[in-house]
DNA sequence: CTGAAAGCGCTAACAA
DNA sequence: TTGTTAGCGCTTTCAG
């Protein structure tokens, strides 16, 4: 019968299961300058294309890190097929419906009932830190990301496990991923720790941020402090001196999330992707 | 009555007015890596949140410029509410449907029933030309976009005025948007005309790549070879040194198509975004 | 001009 | 197992 031209019609099959048309990605942040990050443009294309082959559409909401309840409005909304949720907090995630079971996903920390998918932020970590204590750094300072953002605890571990090994103290500052953040905090470290010879920065915009300040500051990279990022994002290796980073395998996170949304599959737990570190001139 | 609480169902009106749910997203291509492309990510994330508005979802398809027929398949699909196409050509926007007038919005060049929305890049392209013969430049050379996107002719024609009027001997290599083909066309270009003092890209990315050329070819930047872009993107300030570009607001674009699109506004003709000068190291 | 009814293309529940 | 039917929430048509 499908050998005779026959095409499902997806708005009358929602209509009867009451199961939606669209795939809602709800970005957590406290402004709606989030939705501008490069990395959310990333995450919404993989999207948007797992959903082109599924003949569903993608929509794109800003939930304010004060207003959590705008997260569960739309997940209790009408037409709603699925939902990937993007930076989630526990809290969040809490007041996500029981009933959406199997058509949610995380993008970063999961919920019992909420599927994770995200960067194994920990082992590389691990791996820049490391890289930095082979070429001969010990006061390696760290800007991590915002702090209400629990993702980003597992790399701030794996920071003070390889300091603490190495017998170094943690200096930490906190970041939101930012290039401008970046910059502020390069000031911040060398004003607080001025013997600092190294940074890592959990997101290569702060990273370059921190190239800006130190330069601004006079300090070389990476003669007088050794810098590097995370994500591997196409300008890192642009940048001069070009930044040395671990990746961050977005659109197949990001990819993962969605089909296992559409798909209804009862993934459960979390799924970590491999980040490697990628060498460059910065560190 | 829609003070106590009552919200349309989509997907029923959908299925009764057979106007799909979704806004589909084409890109017209040579591989399906300018889904890749940053650009297209902006155009996304812009539609996408338009589309959140109402309740409607957007999905991404490559159109490979070898295969124009499946603009017209996706055209003719069910399930759209309607469609934007980035990057069209005359020859891809001729098979869409004239059905689906009103429904069809074009970034880029346009059609008779299809209604443009689309940066001004002929006055964009004359004010970076002209600041570079103010700055004493003479020889100045263009990487053009893809022999076969319609919508940089009024660049390179404008290139051409700017360059007659000053003098100067046209030097155009075709580019296609890429970093890499930006670094292999400066190579061409200071091969084939060694005198050149300026390069102008109809993209950051391209004039990235020439950035990075030029330096492995020895020529300073700007001292030897002046270097301007086009897009203004989020990395033009943090290059080495900072790009000289003109700005193209995507964002504003995108969302005055998809919205175009969505409200079902009659919408003819052509609307032209400005461009501005944006002036920093590197020309 | 207001109100009832038919039906869009599917799925789920039921009957045979 | 297979076949039939009711009905999802809306719009449009047609009768009152």
């Amino acid at each position: 019968m499908a050998a005779l031209g026959y095409v499902p019609d997806a708005s009358a099959r929602a209509l009867v299961t009451r199961t939606g048309t669209r795939l809602a990605i709800a970005v957590i942040g406290r402004t709606a300058a989030v939705l501008d990050d490069p990395y959310v443009g990333r995450v919404l294309t993989s999207a948007a294309h797992v959903a082109a082959e599924r003949e569903v559409g993608v929509s794109l909401h800003w939930i304010p890190l004060a207003d959590l309840a705008s997260l569960s409005r739309l997940a209790g909304s009408r037409g709603l097929g699925g939902l990937v949720v993007v930076n989630p907090t526990p809290p969040a995630l809490a007041t996500v419906p029981r009933d959406l079971r199997g058509r949610v996903a995380a993008v970063g920390v999961g919920a019992p009932h909420v599927p994770s998918f995200d960067v194994d932020n920990r082992s590389g970590t691990d791996g820049v830190v490391r890289h930095l204590v082979r070429t001969g750094r010990r006061r390696i300072a760290m800007v991590s990301g915002p702090d209400w953002l629990p993702c980003g605890a597992r790399a701030i571990e794996a920071y003070q496990r390889v300091l603490h090994e190495s017998g170094g103290e943690p200096r930490i500052v906190p970041g939101d991923f930012t290039v401008a953040r970046g910059a502020k905090a390069a000031i911040e470290i060398m004003a607080r720790w001025p013997d600092t010879d190294a940074v890592f920065a959990l997101s290569d915009l702060t990273a370059l941020g921190v190239l800006d300040g130190l330069h601004g500051l006079g300090v070389r990279v990476p003669g007088d402090v050794a810098v590097a990022g995370f994500d591997d994002i196409a300008f890192a290796g642009l940048a001069r001196p070009a930044l040395t980073t671990t990746t961050h395998p977005v659109e197949k996170i990001a990819t993962a999330a969605a089909a296992a949304v559409l798909d209804r599959r009862d993934t459960s737990g979390a799924t970590f992707y491999p980040s490697t570190l990628v060498v460059r001139e910065s560190a």
